[in-house]
DNA sequence: AATGTTTATCGTAATATTGCAATATTGAAA
DNA sequence: TTTCAATATTGCAATATTACGATAAACATT
């Protein structure tokens, strides 16, 4: 097998999973903290910023854009990229509603 | 290949992929809802919770105690998982510090 | 001791991910 | 238009993940 079985779960519970498939790769953390700390979308950067191959960044890149975490802007023969702060915020809110409701729990045996 | 390069990364990229790659599966994701729901760390009910078979629940549950988020106590010929609560609080930081960040960018291109 | 219950591990098949060289594509500059 | 620079895509090899049947291990019950 090796394919997961999405469609026995909740879509809830396959946002987060997707979610945080797109932060489940170091590459992938260390462009989004570039992004972040640039405070502009600078972009091929990226790749000189990465111990990676121009085509393992670029694919890097297409997943966090598959995933809508960034957006991409043709300027000129470059492509700027940056945080859709939109997703950002949304996906801020997804986890910070899921590690809050630990408050709820009460008991524990370990 | 198919190994990702951790080495070339800092600690904390790794880390928060680390994590993010234990809650990248919506099963796994189930579990740990499950067990935030129930309020007191049932055991193999959580096979009974999922779409899928003994042995592939036993192996996320070794993924989520891996990766720390959860821990399993022996009572009688049962095991008792839950969330350790200190690692949770400390992961919902880190991803709250990750998320946050956001807030100091200023200028935009797309 | 024999049996049943619960969970882990092994082995294996199917699929996904990671990484990069080679190449294509697109727009800028000469 | 030829050339250069920046990105994307393709193709492929190596490795990782997901899933489960079969089986083992650990303990409780009979």
């Amino acid at each position: 097998m090796g394919a997961t079985k999405s469609d026995h779960f909740t879509q809830k519970q396959n946002d987060i999973a997707a979610i945080a498939k797109a932060l489940a790769h170091p590459a992938r953390v260390a462009i989004l903290e570039y992004l972040l700390k640039v405070d502009a979308c600078i972009c091929g950067d990226i790749v000189n910023e990465l111990p990676l191959a121009q085509p393992t960044v670029s694919q890097h890149l297409k997943e966090l854009k598959t995933a809508g975490i960034i957006s991409g802007n043709i300027e000129g023969n470059a492509i700027c990229y940056c945080i859709d702060e939109k997703v950002w915020e949304k996906n801020r809110k997804i986890f910070e509603t899921l590690f809050e409701r630990i408050n709820k729990k009460k008991t524990n045996c370990c």
